[in-house]
DNA sequence: GGAGGAAACTGGTCAGACCACTGGACAATC
DNA sequence: GATTGTCCAGTGGTCTGACCAGTTTCCTCC
């Protein structure tokens, strides 16, 4: 039974993520340049202190995601990631050494702006039986939420439904990407966004337009629902850009 | 020296390469539903009659790309990966039994007619220096070229150029994941576009909107560039699509 | 100088062992 | 009777060392 003594889960980090993301931010940062090759899965099991086992898991992490290329015989050569990497990648952009890199969230919350209206407007024009149900509960949800993390939760749940009613694919897959980035600094943005998002309204009115099947108002509404967020977090981190 | 005998290269895939596409497709496919348990490693290397080590690399490929959830000391659990997966996903639903899924590719000409333009703004609004004799070179490129599969290349270059103008990783990241799910499929589809995409004059517009920093001129001539090829394959495969 | 070929790399695969964790069965406890 | 604690079988995690399969290097031989 523990009381208020702020215990922490016990971070056991698996062995080949470390190597994977030392690797990564090898890459990342530009220790490791494009066309450059990694010392031998030998030599770096033997330098790093782990089995060869361990750093071949973690190369073949960094060839899935396209980082490295492996070639049987040969040396594993670094690829040029900003021109290679999926956008997988992203969450590994976003946070580094534990904060944020700005010009990345600058990025996230421009193709936020573009993607969110188009995909509303999608929804609209497809509007499936029994959305109008779902958009309802999620805003239900939405306005029970007290805690700006949990507000954060529900406003994805939101447009959970909302991406499924598109039923475009490759939206979905953005959309699960961009989720997989923003959950885990959600902490981090939802104490920045808390005072700007109790927009409850808008919300409703691009509901509304989807069910209605009015794909132009519902671009509209989400983009009216997205801007002011979009606007607050771009100067805030426009700030902290500066030094460029 | 072979003649005109057609031979092609043997494939010889990697093992692990194929343990993973086996259990890839199962999931995709639905033989394995969200929230199932796979076989252990141990069974799973028996019954393929590969090594352990083999199927541990495909499972943690998969659990990679959020299609698994592998816990220590439970079993490997099966995610729904319309929920899960991420837009690197996407080469793997296009194709299909070696030949295109429409429903898919659908979505991806109308991702494509939404960001295309997104970026041709981003580009135009940034239009750093020197962009625009990339632009030309890239169009040059494009004029010269009499092969289909060649001037698909050329236009993903073109493309590319503007990409890295637009100034935005998150939209560099999705045309990387775009690019390589599109490349493998090239020699398909370029057949398909042959007809379509001799519009020069459309890059041309697009170049020159983007050199002169006229963000709405060149949203509108990337429209007008893309909106022939993506009617005509959107008819193309609504064709296709129709006994869904 | 060029062609051929050995040798010393590289990554790919395997086998078997042992460690660390989970989850359920079961006994001890209250 | 419900709760707590313990154990154990099964699962994934890691290591070792060996051998296979390609590449690259370089040296020999023509």
């Amino acid at each position: 039974m523990v009381g208020r003594m702020a215990l922490r889960p016990v971070a056991r980090r698996a062995v080949p993520d470390q190597v994977f993301e030392q690797l990564l931010v090898e890459v990342i940062d530009g220790g490791l340049r494009p066309g450059e090759s990694l010392p031998s899965e030998r030599e770096l099991a033997e330098t790093l202190g782990v089995s060869r086992a361990a750093v071949r898991e973690a190369l073949q992490r960094l060839s899935q995601t396209r980082l490295v290329e492996v070639r049987h015989g040969g040396s594993t050569k670094v690829r040029d990631f900003r021109r290679a990497a999926g956008l997988d990648l992203l969450g590994s952009l976003l946070v580094r050494d534990g904060s944020i890199d700005p010009s990345v969230a600058r990025s996230i919350l421009e193709a936020r702006l573009v993607v969110g209206p188009a995909v509303a407007a999608l929804a609209a024009q497809r509007h499936p039986d029994g959305i109008g149900g779902q958009l309802q509960r999620a805003i239900e949800a939405l306005a029970a939420e007290p805690e700006p993390v949990g507000w954060q939760l529900a406003a994805l749940a939101f447009w959970d439904v909302v991406v499924d009613a598109a039923d475009s694919i490759v939206f979905q897959l953005m959309f699960n990407s961009m989720r997989a980035t923003y959950e885990p600094t959600i902490e981090v943005l939802s104490a920045l966004m808390s005072g700007e998002l109790n927009q409850l309204a808008a919300y409703g009115s691009l509901a509304d337009a989807i069910v209605a099947g009015d794909a132009d108002a519902a671009r509209q509404a989400a983009e009216k629902l997205l801007t002011p967020s979009t606007n607050a977090l771009l100067s805030a981190f426009a700030e902290l850009e500066k030094p460029r």
